[in-house]
DNA sequence: ACCTTACTATACCGTACGGTATAGTGATTT
DNA sequence: AAATCACTATACCGTACGGTATAGTAAGGT
């Protein structure tokens, strides 16, 4: 493995365990066995080598979000893929959804915040766009489409921290059971 | 308002503002308009702060949690109990509660997560013993108390989030409506 | 008058931070 | 053989951090 991903793969590990303002690139350089001088080869500043991470880890997850809201005018389908998807993501690499995670809750207005900004940006939109498309074949959903997304969202949120913490798998089944109590909620 | 009152609202401001490591001592003296050794007066530490001001914020709250948590043969009851005084404890000090959802979704190797933790287990414990109580009178709930304290507690944060960002208000109604979501999700 | 107590300002401590200037190294290109 | 390139180590920069030693001040008790 070259230096590049020995970094990143530590820098993962430490930012998730410790936060963003907490960890030092001093540790990250130790923890990887190189200097400073060769991590800010890589990446430009401790923000650089930041955005390198959510880069790599987001990338995927978002590509098949977007295949998942595809809305075929089928709705509980899409809902189902959404979660599936945002499960995967969760189980796959649990270490880099937890440093997500406490970054899209951390202060506004802190440096990590900025960074993963963007991203937050690019896992709701197509979330949004799937219960605008959907509004129009369905009245009663009308004008509550971001409210849905932030729903949905923060729902599978709570099973994943369920999941994780009572050590259960976070599949098809458990998708299932959380798509069945948000349609609950939606029409209700 | 004496000094001591005077940081504390300061230091909620910034921390929950920029989050704790990112909040330096100076800073707060500054905004409070006193130096450094009047706030190491009055809390010997920075950490000594941190948890002064949670304990302030957190004491009534928990309070009413544990009375909402008292069980009377009647869960759905308990459980409008736990939302409602959950939603009163976000919106009548929305700073606060952004502070502490913020530290408790922050990496679990920090100093802001240290102090936290008996908080959480301060919210965790009465919420578990109702389920407990309640597993006695319906068999198909036997061994989930754990998984049902974390699902309300969690959805109680997604309706929350929602209702912050749609700018809605966290009354009654919506406590009900999460109530008939959750309990779906319970008997299904 | 004297002593204690609660509180506050000036000025400083050691440490750690993010980041870099300098000087290489070893492989590839010309 | 010379020059170029990607990469890496030593040693250092200025700044900000949490915390404190010292020296008061102002009020109340005796």
């Amino acid at each position: 493995m070259n230096n590049r991903e020995t970094i990143l793969e530590n820098a993962l590990i430490l930012f998730a365990s410790f936060g963003y303002d907490a960890t030092g690139v001093q540790e990250i350089c130790d923890q990887s066995g190189i200097t400073k001088p060769t991590l800010y080869h890589y990446f430009r500043s401790k923000r650089g080598l930041m955005e390198a991470l959510l880069k790599e880890n987001y990338t995927p997850y978002i590509k098949r979000l977007k295949d998942a809201c595809e809305y075929r005018r089928d709705l509980p389908q899409n809902i189902a893929e959404v979660l599936r998807s945002t499960f995967h993501f969760a189980e796959s690499n649990l270490l880099f959804y937890k440093l997500q995670f406490s970054m899209r809750n951390a202060p506004a207005r802190g440096e990590a915040y900025d960074i993963i900004t963007p991203w937050i940006k690019a896992q709701h939109e197509p979330v949004l766009s799937l219960f605008s498309a959907a509004e129009k074949d369905n009245g009663n959903m009308r004008g509550r489409a971001q409210a849905y997304t932030i729903t949905l969202l923060g729902m599978a949120n709570a099973y994943i921290q369920q999941a994780v913490e009572e050590d259960i798998a976070l599949n098809d089944d458990l998708a299932y059971q959380a798509r069945q109590q948000f349609m609950y909620g939606i029409f209700s």
